[in-house]
DNA sequence: GTAGCAGCTTCGAAAATCGAAGCAACCCCG
DNA sequence: CGGGGTTGCTTCGATTTTCGAAGCTGCTAC
């Protein structure tokens, strides 16, 4: 054992960060893809619902975060061929899946993240 | 009312998306946060540690994260003055507090997360 | 026709991330 | 004591992401 011991907890321990974590937020990191997810939450929206709903994203980005969800499996795009052409996207049952997570998240921001002293 | 009947539902209802997921995730959102707690789920850690342990985040992120983290009391910094200077970094009662959800979509990703059929 | 809305796409600029290298301090080995 | 290894970061240039404004199509209302 050449380093001393120094270390807590073994290496092994948390060696592998959760191959499941790591995987979760390969999406859920990215910048607005939970917050979409949440705006589906309540039922389907459409572009511009969700573009409205969630401030501060841009049309790009929410066409480029929808894209990637729906790669994913976690939303849905559906098309109404009525008259007027409309879409709308909704939570497969997998995003509905990762509600409950998300309601939790919700809940620990609101009793343990403070007000944000200053922001960088 | 000018627009057709076309909305699933009214604006209002997923309109501000939810306040503390939005504050939550202007944290968790940030592509290595998650797995950096996650990381300090077993433990107190050490910077060189965590680097190892999270594969593929580079040090001058790591450092980053580390320091934003920090900043919002969900990790704390602790020096060990003794011969040999030691720091290590472990999870506050805030950071320990989110525990709980991150378990909870580690395994969301375990049931509902392909195995990416084709990554982008 | 003219205006407005929905659903995107394109584009250049700004910001975030990356990876390699560097640096001080300290330990072990000989 | 010198060489080599480890820890904890920081700095820097290059690549990626993200951003926001503008544009375009199709349809409706006036």
């Amino acid at each position: 054992m050449p380093a001393p011991v120094r270390a807590t907890h073994d290496v092994d321990a948390c060696a592998r960060t959760d191959a499941a974590l790591t995987r979760a937020f390969t999406i859920l990191g990215k910048r607005w893809n939970a917050l979409v997810l949440g705006g589906l939450q309540t039922g389907p929206a459409g572009f511009r619902e969700l573009s409205r709903a969630i401030d501060g994203l841009s049309d790009s980005v929410l066409a480029d975060r929808l894209a990637e969800l729906t790669r994913h499996q976690l939303v849905r795009r559906r098309v109404d061929e009525g008259p007027p052409v409309s879409v709308s996207y909704e939570l497969t049952d997998h995003g509905r899946a990762l509600m409950p997570a998300l309601d939790q998240i919700s809940s620990w921001a609101v009793e343990h993240l403070p007000p944000e002293p200053s922001e960088q």
